[in-house]
DNA sequence: ATTTGATTACGAAATAATTCGTAGAACGGT
DNA sequence: ACCGTTCTACGAATTATTTCGTAATCAAAT
């Protein structure tokens, strides 16, 4: 296994929910994607660059405008995330942290069981 | 409301479980409590100072040894740090958060009733 | 051909976060 | 009173991340 644990900062974060959500796009594509009204176009272009040098995304160079497309998968990115988040912020109860995303308050023993009872309260 | 939306950094966290868990602890307590063989005491103590200035941590000065307790609620950070995920990662969806912790893999429209599913499927 | 506009490349500044070194104060034991 | 240990304070180095400015390149239109 090479380099693929590499964690996404906040801003690749946001990069990469644009190519998962459009398969192939230009830079400029992406900057008009998430529309900050607080950083230029190059601050995008040289975000996505050094993505590529992370192996994070890829491109193709054929044309001027070069199309760029997530390499990380979408599915193992979130997982590896949540799975962090799990670990730094809920001592590695997944369950809490479902009972946090689901807005319940605490964590008792019978974690499942508070959830289930929370759905079904939905319907 | 002053400065209640400050969003600790990793590190901070990582203090905060362990305030939160102790609740009073000493430098020295929580630096041991993590222990990381690759950062030094004072690091730990730099942090924290930090968190006192940014008002994340209250401490007793009136012995030799501070004694810190964590002032932000566990229950607001958590809930504070889920949301930014949802927000950042999951494009909004808490179902779709809750989905990846409990390991499922892709999210379909009724979400809520796959989730269902799976936590009637354990029992 | 020349200009105009959009693009990439890339160095470097700006900001944020972590880490450490060192000085000085406080404490305990001798 | 002195010594060794532990502690705080704090500046500064290091590392990570974001941001921008500028130069060079390319393409399209005049």
């Amino acid at each position: 296994m090479a380099h693929s644990n590499i964690k996404p900062t906040e801003g690749e974060m946001e990069i990469l929910q644009v190519l998962w959500q459009k398969g192939l796009a230009t830079v400029r594509e992406v900057h008009e994607a998430l529309n900050k009204k607080d950083s230029g176009y190059t601050t995008t272009l040289k975000l996505m660059q050094i993505m590529h040098e992370k192996g994070l995304v890829e491109r193709d160079t054929n044309q001027k405008t070069h199309i760029y497309k997530a390499i990380v998968s979408k599915d193992k990115t979130e997982k590896q995330m949540v799975s962090k988040m799990i670990d730094n912020v809920f001592n590695g109860s997944a369950a809490r942290l479902v009972m946090q995303a689901l807005g319940k308050h605490s964590a008792s023993s019978d974690e499942i069981d508070e959830i289930k009872k929370y759905l079904d309260g939905l319907k």
